[in-house]
DNA sequence: CTTTAGCACTCAGGAAACGGGAGTGCTAAG
DNA sequence: CTTAGCACTCCCGTTTCCTGAGTGCTAAAG
C-alpha cells in the first residue's frame, strides 16, 4: 500500500525525531515537528496505520513510536533530504586529504580517523581487495649477508622486506635474480607461483643457496596477505557514548567483531553499488551487526580497483549527514588514488543505492 | 615500619583475593586464604594496622579491605611469587613468533594481539623511538614517470614510496642520484637534512627537475614520523568485560586515551629499566591512567634500540602472570630483532624494576 | 468517511521504604 | 597478645508506590 503524503510526513518526523533524541516519539511530538494542522488524535490514527504496515513499532504499549528497519529503509530511499556539506566541512576534508602521509596504509588509517571525527561513529576502511599480482621485483644488495626485497604490486602498493642471510650472497647473483624474477613472475598471482616454478627459476639462475625461495616465499606471503589485509577500524570508543550501547556487553560484542579484520573484509562481499550504500539493522548479513547500521562509500583505488570507507552506528543514525560526508571523502580519495587523475563524473553528488529491502532472517 | 611476617601474609591474601574476585576482602576470607591458625578477630586487628600504615583501605565502614596503590607496590616488589609460564603457554608464544609476518609494523601488531589474547587486557606496543638516521637510499626506476624510493633506516626499518612524476626522468639520473644520496646522506638524522644540503645535492647531480627535493622530502617525512610512530594498541574492548569498567564513560575515557598514539609514545618517557616495569595507578603520569595499571616489558630492537610491549588494566591485575608473559614475549622479540642474534643473558628470567614508590600527585 | 475532544487505561522508570547480611570495631576475659 | 561475643554500620537487592507520558477507544461533530 502506498503511503499518503501526510503519512510520509509523519514517518519522517518520527524517524528524524528518534534520530535526534533516541526516545520514542509520541503523537504530540510529531505534531510539533511536522507543523501539521490536525489534532494529536488524528496523528494517533495515522500512527496505528503506519504501525500496521510495519514502518513503526512501540517498545511497549503506551509508549511513543520507534521506526522499524522497514521504516528506516523507506526513509533512506525516499524521505531523506539530501544534505549538503557546509563549506567549512568540505574544506576541512580537502585540507586533510592534501597532506597525505607516506604509505597507503597510513593514509587509510588517517582517512578512517577523519571519518570518525566527522561522524563521531567508528569508521572502517577496506582497501581494494582484488587479488593482486606482481608488477615488479627488485633486490637491493646491502652487504654479503643482507638485502632488501622490494615488491611492486598492481594497485601500486609497494612492499618490502629486509632479509638477513645465514650465508653470503653476491651482488651479481641478486642482479641476475631480479632480472629472472621480473621476466618470469610479472603478472602472476599467488596461486600461480608454484613450487615447480620456483625450482626451475632456481636452476635457471644457478642459485644453490636458496635465495630464490626466500624471495618467492615473500612474494607468496605478500600476495596472500594483501588479499584480505588493508582493513582498518578507528574510533570504536565512540560507541560507548551512545545510549544504545550503554550495556557494556553489547558494546563489547560489536567492538570485538569490528576488531577482527576478517569480519570487515566480509563486508566487501556486498554486491557492486554506485556511490553510497546503506545497510540497516537486519539487512546486515553478520549477526553482530543486526541491530546496527553500516554506511559504506566506495572509491576508485586506481588500477581498476575499488576500496570502501564506511562507518558503523546504531540504526538510529543520521543517515543523510553521514552519507554526504562519506561520499565526499570517497570522492576525494578517488581523485587522489584514482586512475585517470580527473575527478569521476558526478563527484560529490549523492546517489544512494540501498541494500535489498528484503530483510535477512 | 617493617611489616611482620604475618602481616605480609595477610596483605598478600588481600591483594590476591581482590585480584581474583574484585570484591573487598574480609577477615574471614583472609583466614581461609592464608590458612593461618588464629581467629578472625586477630586478623581484624592486623587489618587495622595495615590500614593505618596505608597498605589497605575500606570502600566504606563495614566492608572488607581493598589494597591501596602502596599495598600493590609492596606486593609487586616483595610479596609476589614469580610465575612460570606453563609449557604450553611458552610453546604457544614461540610458535607464534616463529611465523613472523612481513614488515615490522605488522609484526608488532600481531605481537600486540598475542599479548591481548594471553592476558585478556588491552596491549600496546611501542617501537623503538630513538631518532633514526639514514642507512641507505635506493631509487628504483619503473618508467619515465615513476620510480620507487626505498629507504633503509637504522633499526633496519625499510620504508618505501612510489612516486609519480609530472615530467620524465631517466634511469641514469636516478642511478646518479642514488649514489649521491648514499654518499652524502648516510648517517644523517632529520634535523641534519637542511635546505642547503638539498640544493647543493641538486647541483652536484645536475637535477633541474626537482627529483632531488622529492626524495629528500620523503626522507625528512619518514624520519620525522618514524620518531614517534610505531605505537599500536589492540584489544581495547576487553576492558568492557571488567567490573571496574562497567561505567561506559570510564571505559570511554581510557579507550580514547589509548587510541591516541601520541599518548602512548609518552610512556616511553619512563626512565630506563631492566626487564619489566609495573606502574600502579597513581604512579602513572597521565591523568587518564591514574586508576589503572600499566605493565611494560622492554625488548632489544636491534641497532642498540629498545622497544616496549605492555598491557593496560585495572590496578587489580594479576601482575605476576602478566609480567611473566610479557617478559617472555619481550625475550622472544629480542631474540628475533636483537643485534647479536644470541638471546640476551637472563632471557626469560623475571626481574622487575618498579617505578618510584612515590605517588604522583 | 474523516476528524476531534474526552477519558479511562497502561506501563516504564524513578523515589522511597524495607530487610538481610557481611563485615566491622570494641570490650572484656583468657 | 589473642579471642569470643556483641552491638552497630551500611551496602545492596527487592518491593512498593507513584507519577506522567502516551495510548486506544468512543462518541459527537464536520
Amino acid at each position: 500500500m502506498e503511503l499518503t503524503g501526510r503519512q510520509k510526513k509523519i514517518l519522517r518526523a518520527v524517524v528524524e525525531g528518534y534520530i535526534d533524541t533516541a526516545e520514542p516519539i509520541g503523537s504530540h511530538t510529531v505534531l510539533a515537528r511536522t507543523g501539521l494542522t490536525c489534532s494529536s488524535a488524528t496523528i494517533r490514527n495515522e500512527l496505528v496505520a503506519l504501525d500496521k504496515e510495519g514502518y513503526l513499532e512501540q517498545p511497549h504499549t503506551s509508549a511513543g513510536r520507534v521506526p522499524t528497519a522497514k521504516g528506516y529503509r523507506l526513509y533512506v530511499n525516499e524521505l531523506m533530504r539530501e544534505r549538503e556539506l557546509s563549506q567549512s566541512e568540505a574544506e576541512e576534508i580537502n585540507r586533510k586529504l592534501q597532506n597525505t602521509p607516506a604509505g597507503k596504509d597510513k593514509l587509510m588509517a588517517d582517512v578512517g580517523k577523519m571519518a570518525t571525527e566527522l561522524t563521531s561513529y567508528p569508521a572502517l576502511t577496506i582497501s581494494a581487495a582484488a587479488s593482486a599480482t606482481v608488477k615488479r621485483v627488485d633486490l637491493i644488495y646491502i652487504d654479503p649477508n643482507s638485502f632488501i626485497i622490494v615488491l611492486l604490486l598492481t594497485g601500486d602498493t609497494v612492499k618490502n622486506k629486509l632479509v638477513h642471510l645465514p650465508f653470503s650472497s653476491t651482488e651479481t647473483l641478486l642482479k641476475r635474480l631480479s632480472a629472472v624474477f621480473n621476466a618470469n613472475f610479472t603478472g602472476l598471482s599467488e596461486e600461480q607461483i608454484t613450487p615447480e616454478l620456483i625450482t626451475s627459476t632456481e636452476r635457471a639462475v644457478g642459485d644453490t643457496m636458496g635465495v630464490t625461495s626466500v624471495v618467492a616465499g615473500f612474494l607468496i606471503e605478500t600476495l596472500m596477505t594483501s588479499r584480505d589485509a588493508g582493513a582498518n577500524v578507528s574510533g570504536e570508543a565512540n560507541l560507548l557514548k551512545l545510549p544504545e550501547f550503554q550495556d557494556p556487553d553489547k558494546a563489547h560484542r560489536l567492538i570485538n567483531y569490528l576488531s577482527d579484520s576478517q569480519n570487515l573484509s566480509a563486508l566487501t562481499a556486498a554486491p557492486d553499488f554506485g556511490d553510497v550504500k546503506v545497510l540497516i539493522g537486519p539487512e546486515n548479513a553478520a549477526l553482530e551487526l543486526r541491530d546496527s547500521s553500516v554506511v559504506l562509500a566506495s572509491y576508485d583505488a586506481g588500477d581498476g580497483m575499488r576500496g570502501l570507507i564506511g562507518v558503523v552506528g546504531p540504526t538510529r543514525m543520521d543517515y543523510s549527514a553521514v552519507a554526504a560526508k562519506l561520499a565526499y571523502i570517497a570522492g576525494g580519495l578517488s581523485r587522489l588514488l584514482g586512475a585517470g587523475g580527473s575527478p569521476p563524473a558526478g563527484f560529490g553528488k549523492l546517489m544512494i543505492k540501498g541494500g535489498d529491502s528484503d530483510v535477512q532472517k
